[in-house]
DNA sequence: CTGAAAGCGCTAACAT
DNA sequence: ATGTTAGCGCTTTCAG
């Protein structure tokens, strides 16, 4: 019916014969406490059911249990991906997870670090759009993990962008293309800037900027065809989509007269019609990195950055040239 | 650097002249203080940039300001959709979201809805799989919105799964087929038991149940092929992904030999070749309506079941009978 | 309508 | 190694 009466540290203590402080110890330092009371405390935790309260703990010590990730759009696979990850992970550090979409949107990703923040002991941004000056600002303090996105002394885990691109232009060139495109996606990406750098170092050609969308992807058609290129490289899986379509739409073969590739390899990119050829973007991986970082920060270690490669997954969508 | 001091209750009162208790009625129970002083207090707020301390608020009041979503799979756009709406709709009213990804293991559910209930003020359980009654016990006397689910004198939202169904099965007749399929899903879905029994009803035969995934559908391909079926409607998208990739593994021309519909209107459905012929899930309205639902309950209303009808979407993979 | 005081459940300094 | 004592910042009685 109404909340079963829950069980304090004070009951636990009373329990076990020992001092509330005590209990608290034993639950949040091990080690500093006589063993023998430490597991006379456990009996009496178990014996009673004992669950903390979070807000009281939050209030007297400053810890939450709770970490927050901040997705441009949790709407995309890849980042949904992401959040399970965290999730999981989270769940068996017993943290709850709080999830924001920011629509990439630099002003929806400021303001939900600066209201999620005071009342977490982490957080993880991914593709963040906003400067991180003032993602560090708005996070008040509170360590943070930037996802896909790098900077100066500070915690991230991100795809290697230049092996992105240098794996799918090698698969492309293996296959005899050399009229080949890469895709610019927004630039205010961090990852789509270094995308381009390397497309400029390797000589290739680039298309776009263009909203990674399908209807990006859609409206590239024409300057594909313009360009008369016979590969093409977008900027991630969804744009390939797009492409695809537009390519349907105009009766171009994939593979055939057009190969494409794309880039995450979401779920759904296995899928499609014909299967599309990827670059794995180690979402899982990803993820999991992101999260055992907070972790390590939270424990004070001093920000590290961990570089994940990419992984080239040949289907179907692209093929030697013609 | 380190948090900026942030500014305290006392500090508002004091910069208002007025009593702590004050200010805090001011900002949880308005009308219940003068005017004057009320906008006095909402001053001194703005002037120190004052944020409430949540763990406070929760410690002394019981109100926390989160509420919780559970998913059977984040990864599911059709779930992502739903809490992006009510990530969304939270924002609005200052609430932040807690996400558990369940797995579609009942286990897995009661201990998200277990764990988070003690800390938000509701929760939203999308397709639950455990015992409603076990659901309503972890949730500890925290008020709970169902989705896509019903039950004796609870509150939940869900898509007229009847409508689903009657739609998808009127729209393949409109075509001029009589050899129609529809593919149930896991019988522990309220949704899949719905739409069986309704199918039953129909006179329609059915298939399976599968697994509500690409490989459930890719090898539902020789059932369809063995009951010489023109037309198939599956459980969801996913599923009908996996019939399409069955077909064309197959060599069967869609929709040409074999029309094919799905349920839920995920985006990627529109991305498919041939695009998906679907009924739209309508994913957003669901979201928005159990956050309204959940804010209802928290104002004290009796629960309520919000039933949300759901659309044909037509697009290429259905076509007339041949 | 507002001031005063108590206390939510816990952690962290300080004692012992 | 454990007991003791203060609060953390807020809401909510209870007075007045």
């Amino acid at each position: 019916m109404t909340n079963r009466d829950t069980a304090t540290l004070d009951d636990v203590a009373r329990r076990a014969g020992v001092h509330p402080g005590t209990v608290s110890r034993v639950l949040t330092r091990p080690g500093r406490v006589n063993e023998k009371t430490a597991a006379r405390v456990q009996a009496a935790v178990a014996a009673v059911g004992y669950r903390p309260n979070l807000a009281a703990r939050q209030l007297a010590g400053g810890k939450t249990s709770r970490v927050a990730v901040i997705v441009p759009d949790i709407t995309n696979p890849y980042f949904a991906e992401i959040v399970q990850e965290v999730q999981l992970g989270a769940r068996d550090r017993s943290e709850a997870v709080l999830v924001a979409d920011s629509r990439q949107a630099a002003p929806d990703e400021l303001s939900a670090v600066e209201s999620l923040s005071p009342n977490v002991d982490g957080l993880i941004v991914c593709s963040p759009v906003a400067a991180l000056a003032m993602v560090r600002d708005a996070a008040d303090g509170k360590p943070v993990v930037y996802v896909n996105r790098r900077g100066r002394n500070v915690a991230a885990v991100h795809v290697d962008q230049g092996a992105v691109v240098t794996v799918a232009v090698a698969h492309l060139r293996s296959l005899g293309h050399d009229r080949i495109a890469i895709v610019r996606g927004p630039s205010a990406f961090w990852s789509a800037e270094q995308r381009s750098r390397l497309a400029g170092k390797l000589g290739v050609a680039q298309l776009g900027p263009v909203s990674p969308t399908y209807e990006g992807g859609l409206a590239l058609i024409d300057e594909i065809v313009d360009g008369a290129f016979t590969a093409v490289a977008t900027f991630n899986d969804v744009t390939a989509f797009g492409v695809l379509g537009g390519a349907t739409a105009r009766g171009i073969r994939v593979p055939d007269e057009l190969s494409v590739i794309g880039s995450d390899n979401i779920p759904f990119s296995a899928m499609t019609n014909p299967p599309l050829t990827t670059v794995d973007g180690r979402a899982r991986q990803v993820g999991r990195a992101a999260l055992d970082l907070l972790g390590s920060l939270l424990a004070g270690d001093s920000p590290r950055v961990v570089v994940v490669d990419p992984a080239m997954v040949t289907r179907s969508s692209t093929g030697v040239a013609s």
